[in-house]
DNA sequence: TTAGGGTTACAG
DNA sequence: CTGTAACCCTAA
């Protein structure tokens, strides 16, 4: 009575999808039992992989067993309002490894309420302003939903920065608009959102990043390496997968797009294989 | 343990 | 009222 429905976060899909993708279809025991979807899957049972697996695998026209699954998160849960993730994704070249598997694993977003990020971009697209929707028409669109978000400005403020930096956004003047381009891009060359996170982290040190391809190569690398530039390697490969995560979840989410979802489960995979390692180096 | 069918709950 | 997603039950 007092859980209405746990719906399934982007973290807890992302993770099945990494498992599928990692153990193969069908494997749902093998998943869970798997220590890095585990810390995510940790709530849900076998039972509810494969319900979900089913509902995202549903072929369109009627075909199938299912309807098609549909990613529309929109359902307000509790009228609650705590708080957002401040901590989104600021990593481009951190330096504690503990903490990035914990960012890892936790993600962006937190456990329930609406992502603030899909609330913005939801305000932009209904509004349908072709210059851009300013920050006090968003502002005004979201407390229309939900009557008084506390700190909403502070909080939008720091998205929009985001989604802006993250090149989701568009800021022109102050207005903000749907970055389109992105989107179509991505749909048509999943390997391009990779890419595109590379110009996220723009002045980074090593702008060694992984294209599809690549985070094979790499982790073949690994394995003839010495355990310090392996570990010192793990630790820049997870923040950079940890940031592809974070763009290819709103991507993926946006997007709706199957290819997008399946590199995020690739790099999902790809991070949760380099954590082992960097653990497995490191901590002896 | 998994696949499949059926049921309940929620949002539009 | 309808569609969708989570939940539940049962047979291989």
């Amino acid at each position: 009575m007092g859980v209405p429905k746990q719906r399934w976060t982007s973290e807890e899909e992302a993770a099945l999808k990494a498992g599928v993708v990692k153990h193969g279809p069908g494997k749902w025991s093998t998943i869970l039992k798997d220590p890095e979807f585990e810390s995510v899957l940790r709530l849900r049972s076998n039972v509810d992989l494969k319900d979900k697996w089913r509902n995202m695998h549903s072929m369109p026209g009627g075909c199938g067993s299912r309807q098609r699954a549909r990613p529309t998160r929109s359902k307000a849960q509790p009228v609650f309002t705590a708080f957002k993730d401040e901590n989104d994704m600021q990593i481009c070249l951190p330096d504690s490894s503990t903490e990035l598997a914990e960012t890892l694993q936790y993600g962006s977003s937190k456990r329930p309420m609406p992502r603030l990020d899909t609330l913005i971009l939801k305000a932009i697209a209904n509004q349908k302003e072709s210059r851009g929707s300013s920050r006090a028409a968003i502002i005004e669109y979201i407390e229309e939903k939900h009557s008084a978000l506390p700190n909403l400005e502070k909080s939008l403020k720091a998205e929009l920065k985001t989604l802006t930096d993250s090149g989701k956004l568009v800021k022109v003047k102050h207005r903000y608009k749907i970055a389109q381009t992105l989107n179509s891009d991505v749909k048509k060359n999943p390997s391009l959102l990779v890419q595109e996170v590379k110009n996220e982290c723009g002045p980074m040190s090593a702008p060694k990043i992984l294209t599809k391809a690549e985070i094979d190569a790499e982790l073949e690398k690994m394995r003839g390496m010495t355990p310090q530039q392996a570990a010192a390697m793990a630790v820049k490969a997870v923040a950079e997968a940890e940031a592809a995560i974070a763009a290819a979840e709103r991507a993926a989410k946006e997007a709706e797009t199957a290819e997008a979802d399946a590199n995020l489960a690739k790099v999902f995979a790809a991070a949760a294989a380099m954590r082992a390692v960097k653990q497995t180096t490191l901590c002896t």
